[in-house]
DNA sequence: AATGAATGAGCTTTCATTCAT
DNA sequence: GATGAATGAAAGCTCATTCAT
């Protein structure tokens, strides 16, 4: 149903592979690793890594549309909670600590604000979408301070994903996610 | 006090220059824009730049550690304050709207935690401790929760200034020094 | 005589295909154009290309090859003509104006003095006799004149030829044949 | 008085170690010889072929500046005979012989028709210019037949250095000039 | 036989760093 | 001290060729 005919088997798995791979190695060592790199870890020649992904660029893209399209699958899905005060909550807590590697959601989501024109732009209005629907309800339901907009929450998604790099425990999530419920909530 | 004999005075403003045109091109243009560029930018020879700063690794240190000094100096500048609770919060709003510049806080901060053993550690500590007083009394005037420290305070400057490059508004700030807040200060 | 099985129906038609897309893709893109172009303009895979000729050198030769055969059959052709002189320089014309591709007469004949050792070794005696027959008949007939040989001719067919990829009108090939008269014959 | 500061002796030196070593290791072995090459037969570093021309395309562009700037000085000079069939003659056979390396006047002459927008166009028309001073003085002394103008000139003048390449003796610029001769000229 | 994914040597280019001027 | 030309390791990317499907 893609307008490219789907990948012989041996090449999907080859594409996946490297994309791990690529996830692994810029998370541990930077997104400055050769390219080289990526492909010994995947076990694969660079050729290979270039013939799926034309070029460096493309390939962190890649990566960050796979992030994104996690965020907003796992917004979606708890969109759907009958409770949206905790579904929000949850959601913002769950997605901060998924960030445990280097490549951050931060890295991710800084391109939501700074391609807005490539690859990267659907899964961004996607990301945002979801988040507006599963931050309204949770407004609505006077869980969360009505005067943040989706755009606030995600700049506070990287802020959060970003401090846990410099302690790597729940507080200063915690501390967020206080500042953000509703005065009433306490 | 230092080990070096004093510079000469050309080289003295020199160094300076380099320093400037670092800031500013790494900002504009990101830390992996070429030694080359910076000299340009200062009006010197790579050369020159090589003179003052070992390599570019020690560049970057010095800007991070010019940062930090600034913190530094203002959180205790801020300490003499005789409202704790303001002086807290005021300093960590204008530190996280100082930040305006690429090269955030946020990769100053970065260091504080990653190289703790270099030419950065000693202004790291210095860091640490004034932000440690500052939070201390605040939290004494029960102006700021007990269960933060000076770790998660970092680890908040570095999340906000991140958030700032998303949102460049107040409000993910606010939301950020809400959290803070202790619990009776409402 | 040839010392292969003919191939199949279906490997015979592929051959020509790639041929064919060869001669016109190196011409119009010259002929540091991918292998995989090529295959792509043929509508086969590349494995097929590479099947067909082991090497990109191969495929090169191979249409060389084809290019330096019409020649030769062109020369044989023109050689019954009664008339001698005509018949020459009718020929030599013709064969200049024909090579209006890219991948010029000038490149199939670089080969015959450049690499006269391997698969182009025999159509470029080939080629040589014609001419020579030719030429000899010409000259006999007083119509071109005496102190030029085959060598000279083939050098002044890939001259006027690249003479044409400048001046793409008759003129660089009008003054090449008067030169080429027999004084007597004005 | 150039626009640019001059260089300094030893760089100046340098530039033109790489565009001899250039011009002999392009001839010797084909315009596709890496860069490295070049620079291992200049002596130098990769790195001091690419200050000098910032790309492969650059370096080729400025081998060919050189040779054309040599066919226009030489035309400007034979114009100022005061016999002017002569002069032409000599220059067009000079010329031809001159190109005696591979990386022929054909190569240089290539550029001439093809980029007419780049760094090769002024000197382009600098040769345009002072060949068609010499030949309209050839043509008005009755030496030059009157039906070729200039760019048949420089298709010949590529015709026959490419001429050269498969007979390398005088014979077939022989033929070119005599047609190049007014007929009355006999 | 045909296909096209995989390979990896090799190419162009960049850039931190050194050193002659 | 300052300069900027020179260096060469290393990066991104291409492409002839091989081989599993």
């Amino acid at each position: 149903m893609t307008n490219a005919r789907p990948l012989r088997a041996d090449a999907q798995r080859n594409r996946a592979r490297v994309l791990a791979a690529a996830e692994w190695v810029f998370a541990e060592r930077g997104t400055a690793t050769s390219t080289e790199e990526v492909a010994r870890a995947a076990g694969v020649g660079v050729g290979t890594v270039f013939r799926h992904f034309p070029s460096k660029e493309a390939l962190l893209q890649a990566l960050v549309v796979q992030r994104l399209a996690r965020v907003a699958a796992d917004a979606r899905e708890h969109a759907t909670s009958p409770n949206a005060g905790a579904a929000f909550f949850d959601f913002f807590a769950a997605t901060v600590r998924g960030s445990a590697t280097k490549l951050e959601l931060v890295d991710a989501l800084a391109e939501l604000g700074i391609h807005p024109d490539d690859a990267v732009a659907p899964i961004a209005e996607e990301v945002t979408e979801a988040l507006a629907a599963l931050l309204q309800q949770a407004q609505r339901a006077g869980s969360v301070r009505r005067d943040v907009d989706v755009r606030d929450v995600i700049a506070l998604l990287a802020g959060a994903s970003q401090a846990r790099r410099y302690a790597p425990d729940d507080r200063p999530l915690d501390v967020i996610l206080d500042g953000l419920r509703a005065p009433s909530a306490h």
